[in-house]
DNA sequence: TCTGGGGTCCTAGGACCC
DNA sequence: TCTGGGGTCCTAGGACCC
């Protein structure tokens, strides 16, 4: 009988931060995201102390202060990587495996598993021996299932970091799912969890005994799937192989707010690149991009301009060079002068393999440039040996958009120079 | 002073076709 | 009194996920 797991690291960022910093075992650690905006990660006992996840991080400060809270600027290097370790462990104790997210993995055992359980608590102890990281895993018989049960690993002290809930009786189950609130399902978020109230479902169990037409007709087609799911029937493949992004973004906060083009422009200019090579790693070409600028709406005192303009290609390419151009003209035509921006991005747009693009009817077909090509390769080889940093173009020089990241830990697992320091 | 950055899918409604 | 009946395609917006 077939098997899933749901395998996701304890509090992963705040945890990542804690291996490298022992002394901070025991203690509240928190993550700030990009720009130090607000609480993305905590660990359990940053929890207890009640900061909320979400809150800005400078209405937190003195809950911060009075228990030496440790804060960090979120550092996706060292979490890219320490996931990447994870992940690899996983793969290689179950027949097959998907990468669900930065810090979780869905695993399949087409043919179950004799003790899940024990299983469970080997792949927790070695995913910590190998990386320091504690992870929780839930089996069931749905992927909606064993995340349900991995959120039931975690949270009941008697399961301690492991719960099968295929092992339950139909009795035991049905008294589970009755203590859960809908709103710890897997695809039921904080709008459906108020309508589904409304129609007096409010239990997990409520949930799964819905009336499956009415659940379609108001909710669609998804939150169907998730009802059936709860009943133990497969909705949810396994996608083993991350399918090619349809869309590429790429934008970021400002520390300080930017009023000036030339500084909005190197700002674009940087994400554009970003995003083309991300476009490239994944092989694909892109037909257009949506410019993004925006002043700060936490302001409301300030006048405000949210502006956004797309710039459509005549043909397909990945070229740097071609977009960062073309999106330069667009940010021209979209700012205004006088407004303090807090924010800008792009977003590549009509993303396809590179192997069938569309050619243009009315342009030559050529179906790419040699030279540019190997231009961009040498870029991408020289950003990933040396670091984004050593190869910019020229647009991207001006100062003055930076994010704010004050509390940043070293990139301990990736550069060199930023190895842990062993006293011995 | 200070509020993230990505993504996906689905649906409703309008434009347009014959 | 009765005012066609199907389609497709596109877009915006809403919901969800981490």
């Amino acid at each position: 009988m077939l098997l899933w797991a749901l395998a996701d690291v304890n509090s992963m960022y705040a945890s990542c931060e804690q291996v490298f910093r022992p002394d901070l075992r025991g203690k509240p650690v928190i993550v700030a995201s990009n720009n130090d905006g607000s609480i993305i990660a905590r660990n359990k006992e940053a929890k207890l102390l009640g900061i909320k996840m979400g809150a800005p991080l400078h209405q937190c400060m003195d809950v911060i202060r009075q228990n030496r809270v440790a804060v960090f600027s979120s550092q996706y290097t060292l979490y890219g990587d320490m996931s990447n370790r994870v992940m690899t462990l996983l793969a290689d104790m179950a027949p097959a495996h998907e990468v669900y997210s930065i810090d979780e993995a869905f695993l399949l055992y087409p043919n179950g598993l004799h003790q899940a359980e024990s299983h469970g608590r080997a792949i927790v102890e070695r995913i910590k021996r190998c990386t320091g990281l504690g992870i929780g895993v839930g089996f069931g018989p749905t992927k909606t299932l064993a995340k349900l049960a991995n959120h039931i690993a975690k949270t009941s002290p008697s399961a301690k970091g492991v719960f099968d809930i295929s092992v339950l009786n139909q009795l035991e189950l049905d008294a589970l799912l009755e203590s859960l609130p809908i709103s710890e399902v897997w695809g039921v978020g904080r709008r459906h969890a108020e309508r589904l109230g409304l129609l007096g479902i409010q239990s997990v169990k409520q949930l799964r005994d819905a009336d499956i037409d009415q659940i379609k007709t108001q909710f669609g087609s998804v939150l169907c799937r998730t009802v059936l799911e709860l009943r133990g029937i497969v909705c949810f493949p396994l996608e083993e192989n991350a399918p090619d992004k349809q869309q590429i973004m790429c934008s970021r906060s400002f520390a300080h707010e930017v009023s000036d083009l030339d500084v909005l422009g190197s700002a674009i200019s940087h994400h554009v690149c970003r995003a083309m090579q991300k476009l490239r790693s994944q092989q694909s070409v892109t037909n257009g991009f949506t410019i993004m600028i925006r002043t700060n709406p936490f302001k409301p005192e300030l006048i405000q301009h949210y502006g956004s303009m797309t710039g459509m290609l005549s043909r397909a390419t990945d070229d740097t060079l071609v977009v960062q151009r073309l999106a330069l003209q667009v940010l021209a035509k979209l700012y205004r002068k006088g407004y303090r921006y807090k924010k800008a991005g792009v977003m590549l747009l009509e993303v396809q393999p590179k192997s069938f693009h569309q050619h243009d009817l009315f342009e030559p077909i050529q179906l790419s440039n040699p030279r540019r090509d190997a231009l961009m390769q040498s870029m991408d080889k020289i950003a990933h040996r040396f670091g984004r940093e050593k190869i910019k173009l020229a647009s991207e020089l001006y100062k003055g958009w930076e994010m704010r990241r004050e509390r940043l830990s070293p990139r301990y697992t990736t550069r060199w120079n930023e190895l842990p320091k062993v006293t011995c």
